[in-house]
DNA sequence: TCCGCAACCTATCGCTGATAGTCTATCAAT
DNA sequence: ATTGATAGACTATCAGCGATAGGTTGCGGA
């Protein structure tokens, strides 16, 4: 019991800590927000946020599994009764949508430079992107029998999708079209080859 | 005469620091480098860098500037003979090529945040990409004759070349499929709606 | 009762971008 | 030829950053 609530202690601070970065992240950007400000939000000092979490970076990669999973339960409450390209057409609107509402999460989710881990290449945060990314290729999985095909759609349809909202995101002022058509001339294009 | 040389001497030293500036941000990444080494690799101390620029910012606006300017030169050497889809296609495996080559260039010109001056809502860095998208704008021009569709088509188009660069410069550790066969299948995607 | 550990603290480090104040060499005007 | 202004450089220094060292406290288990 008493060690229970001891480590449960640990997990709600560290919890805590997540919280309140996740907080200012989105409120101010990646970047601007430092450690001492998430350690004042909290209510403790800033050398103990060490305590917790090893560096400012292992924070940034909890915050992006966090911004992967946003994206992946988003994509998750696309309409599932929807098959084939309808579906996949859904699934990029909501990403776009997700993309446009949260672009400080979608911002740590992609552009956020994070030091991967020496021996596997990866981060956990990159792993929940992958996670993400199998909603819609498991939707184009629906499109297209020949598997290699099928990943090579998905994976240009969803670089397709991210440019739009990565460029809407980091260079805002440049003189766009209005957005519903330019999102739905994008996506007319980037999907025509998937017309039946 | 001697007015010129003194002229003459300070663009000299504004250029000098941008050349190690840009030499030391392609090698290391924009982030990474210091007004400290850029002034060491000049050869003068890190304040008298403020007697030239007003703040960090204003080097990395005259690195973005050059970043557009290598892209539209790069856009700009594509086979002026060619025409209607095909130039398109040309334009976008040059986009392609260059991002691909130069990832500390086309970081900057994307995803490095600079602010925008406050009355313009721009900056300068802004306007020499808005001219190499005129490249490719002016490629559409050729194929789409209304000219509000032909601009929503190059600005869709730009963002999905962007979208492939761009994910696979910043998140190279994605389980992406073969380079040629990504971008291939990426182009004949983008732009089946402008086939004949 | 005492030990060990987890979580916290203060103090401090080296580094960053940026500012203040001074010195010097060059050029234009007297 | 002498003066005054200016451009460009310097040293010294600032506050803020991420991170580390080392000591203190309080609680649970032997």
């Amino acid at each position: 019991m008493a060690t229970k609530d001891a480590g449960k202690r640990v997990t709600d601070r560290r919890e805590q800590i997540l919280d309140e970065a996740q907080r200012l992240f989105l409120g101010h950007g990646l970047e601007a927000v430092t450690t001492r400000q998430i350690a004042q939000a909290v209510g403790i000092s800033q050398p103990s946020l060490y305590a917790h979490f090893a560096n400012r970076d292992a924070i940034a990669v909890e915050l992006c599994i966090r911004a992967f999973q946003q994206l992946a339960q988003r994509l998750g409450e696309v309409d599932a009764s929807l098959t084939g390209a309808n579906r996949v057409r859904e699934l990029c609107l909501a990403y776009i949508a997700f993309g446009l509402e949260q672009p400080a999460a979608y911002r740590v989710a992609f552009h956020a430079d994070i030091a991967v881990d020496d021996e596997s290449g990866m981060h956990r945060g990159l792993e929940a992107g992958i996670s993400a990314f199998s909603i819609l290729r498991e939707a184009y999985a629906d499109i297209i029998a020949d598997s290699a095909r099928a990943e090579l759609a998905a994976q240009s349809v969803w670089a397709g999708i991210h440019g739009l909202v990565s460029i809407l995101l980091t260079r805002p002022e440049f003189p766009f079209a209005d957005l519903r058509q330019l999102v739905d001339a994008h996506l007319d294009r980037l999907l025509a080859a998937d017309r039946i």
